[in-house]
RNA sequence: GGGGAUGUAGCUCAGUUUGGUUAGAGCGCCGGCCUGUCACGCCGGAGGCCGCGGGUUCGAGUCCCGUCAUUCCCGCCA
């Protein structure tokens, strides 16, 4: 017989009665009855029950040993009686008598429970983190994660991708996201960073005669945390096709996600093609690029109906004089909704630092609410028209300039549909946010910026760039966005040179500037590159989703807290000072560094 | 960098509103009892810098100031 086990402890039955086993795990629990011990014996496959009697020679040691030790039983398979049946465990029906018993590795007491579900706090987690990974919830995560990888790398294959590995020590790229900086030992002074996404590699693969690629690759970023966004390190599926349109991405990555999404969830998936809502769109109607489709409200501009001459809000009035707009959310059927559904909702947007949240009920073809008394029967009209509603409906104002007014627009549509309790469940709901503007105006400098990437073609070619008022050109430039979360953002490329050379300089770089910063992607162009474009969602992101899990580092292995330290392996570390020397640094004011 | 919440036994938490005897519970741990449990049960015990520092007070887990840690959010994340 093996050394260690015969099987595991997850697939005994009772078909297996008085077959002699042997099984190795981890005591997840005991119960000792004086006279008669159980020992609930786990691994990575399940739990099966062992027994012995007190008269078994094994019974002291068996006694002593502590939970999450790891042991190897031997014994027979015993049938349990009818009435002793568990029906929680998928070996409920026997149990193993035991005839030999070897402790492999003995726990100390454990500084944290592992047995059972237990909330936990977050640093103890982290800090003992293979314990916590014991846990039957963190073993399901972690392998529902290596099959989604796993799915993802077949349907990838069969779609003609190649999975390609491109550089961990990069150069340092002036655009986007603070970097990860290693020194060079063999270049003093000079610095790798870590890739913030592959994304150069992967143009380089394209503009290398590779027709569509592909990697599971990790993306390094030093910004700060949040609950769905793992500090430090995460994980894209990035892939790039040669010679394709914005469709041709949409068509290939759609049946990707939504065969993902249906092979690991009952759940109901937005069925293809996925809605494509414009960047204008979203902000009017949902108050944010990355629209949570679960939930039916919507937002919409009735500026107009305030600047009737009959009406006397003059809080509204003054500020559009001051070029400030209204939106309105509509919430169907709220009116015999009690006052403090409308109170609540109130004193939430003051926490926001709003005013308050005006709003009016539409009853007896009246409009009653605290606004109500300053609007004219016309822009009542106006209003209802505008947000299709009726008798029996809310309608919640809000007023501040465009940016502000879709903003908190945004948050109290999902609130007030939250308090509603009608944002649908047990569903992904899929889109595109699409036609991105190519440029922003930055508001404190009033310059021109990239609004988001500076290598994104812009509709219209250079034509539009020659022709268009900049903050007027759209990018080839796209989002894919599932119940409100941002999973990707993609873009056709621009690969022609003197389309780079101009939008660059539309945004005030020179044509050195752009050759400095971007040399390698600038000169690959210049030798015959394919019109191309891609796409890279976030791995975690959609095992997060698929988990239905609220924080993402529930799904990886082992994460960092929100200080960006690893509490397991005690990282980020002090070095020793040869260390620093072989890499020509110096560190300032060393009292300050913690610990 | 900013804001909110939290910080009491190894773990999860009560006690803080209204300052007042020796700071409690469940799990875990140690000892005892228990032959059919499966969150086994029963009896007993150990275990506390009430995050840390300062202040107010006759007296502080409780009030005030500061600070640190964890977490959520804003900024940031092309």
């Amino acid at each position: 017989m093996h050394l260690y086990r015969s099987h595991n402890c997850g697939e005994l039955t009772s078909s297996n009665v008085g077959n002699t086993v042997k099984l190795s795990g981890w005591v997840d629990r005991k119960r000792d009855h004086g006279g008669l011990l159980f020992i609930d014996l786990r691994d990575h496959f399940g739990v099966i029950q062992i027994v012995v009697d007190n008269d078994n020679k094994f019974f002291k040691l068996c006694e002593d040993t502590r939970l999450e030790s790891v042991i190897t039983v031997s014994g027979k398979v015993v049938k349990r009686s009818d009435d002793l049946i568990n029906k929680k465990l998928s070996t409920g029906e026997i149990e193993v008598s035991i005839e030999n018993y070897i402790i492999e590795s003995s726990s100390e007491i454990l500084p944290m429970p592992v047995s059972g579900e237990h909330d936990l706090g977050e640093e103890v987690r982290l800090r003992n983190r293979f314990l916590d990974l014991r846990r039957p919830s963190m073993q399901k995560n972690m392998l529902l994660r290596s099959k989604i990888i796993s799915s993802i790398r077949n349907k990838m294959i069969s779609a003609g991708f190649h999975e390609f590995q491109t550089p961990i020590l990069t150069a340092s790229s002036p655009e986007g996201a603070r970097d990860f900086l290693v020194p060079s030992r063999l270049n003093p002074g000079k610095f790798y960073a870590l890739p913030q996404a592959p994304q150069q590699f992967k143009q380089l693969i394209m503009a290398s005669g590779f027709d569509r690629y592909f990697q599971i690759a990790p993306c390094f970023r030093d910004e700060d945390a949040r609950a769905d966004r793992s500090p430090g390190e995460f994980y894209q599926l990035d892939m790039e096709m040669a010679f394709a349109t914005q469709d041709d991405v949409f068509n290939t990555i759609e049946p990707v996600l939504s065969e993902l999404f249906s092979e690991f969830s009952d759940w109901k998936i937005t069925s293809n093609p996925f809605p494509k809502i414009t960047f204008k769109e979203a902000m009017l109607k949902y108050g944010t690029d990355k629209p949570d489709l679960r939930n039916p409200l919507e937002i919409c501009d009735v500026t107009e109906a305030f600047l009737h001459e009959k009406v006397t809000f003059k809080a509204f009035k003054e500020q559009i004089n001051k070029g400030a707009v209204v939106r309105a959310v509509a919430a169907f059927n709220v009116v015999d909704r009690p006052r403090s559904f409308f109170d609540k909702l109130n004193a939430w947007a003051q926490e926001q630092g709003q005013p308050g949240l005006g709003y009016i009920l539409l009853s007896d073809g009246e409009a009653k609410g605290p606004i109500g008394k300053f609007l004219s029967k016309e822009s009542i009209e106006i209003i209802k028209k505008k947000t299709e509603t009726k008798d029996g409906d809310a309608i919640f104002f809000i007023c501040n300039k465009v940016k502000e007014a879709e903003s908190f627009a945004g948050k109290a549509r999902m609130k007030i549909a939250e308090d509603m309790d009608i944002i649908e469940k047990n569903v992904f709901k899929f889109c595109w946010t699409v036609d991105f503007p190519m440029y922003e105006l930055d508001e404190s400098t009033n310059n021109i910026i990239f609004s988001h990437n500076p290598f994104s073609m812009p509709q219209g070619g250079m034509e539009a760039l020659e022709n268009k008022d900049p903050l007027d050109i759209l990018a080839w430039q796209y989002d894919i966005i599932c119940n409100g979360v941002e999973l990707s953002s993609g873009a056709i490329r621009n690969h022609r040179t003197d389309i780079m050379e101009k939008a660059f300089s539309i945004a005030g770089y020179t044509s050195e500037d752009l050759k400095s910063r971007f040399g390698a992607l600038y000169n690959a162009f210049k030798y015959g590159a394919p019109p191309h474009g891609g796409i890279a969602p976030g791995i975690d992101r959609i095992v997060m989703l698929l988990a239905n899990e609220p924080n993402i580092r529930e799904v990886i292995m082992f994460p960092m807290n929100q200080q960006a330290q690893d509490l397991l392996m005690d990282a980020p570390s002090k070095i020793e000072n040869n260390q620093l020397k072989e890499l020509s640094l110096k560190v300032n004011s060393i009292d300050k560094l913690k610990k």
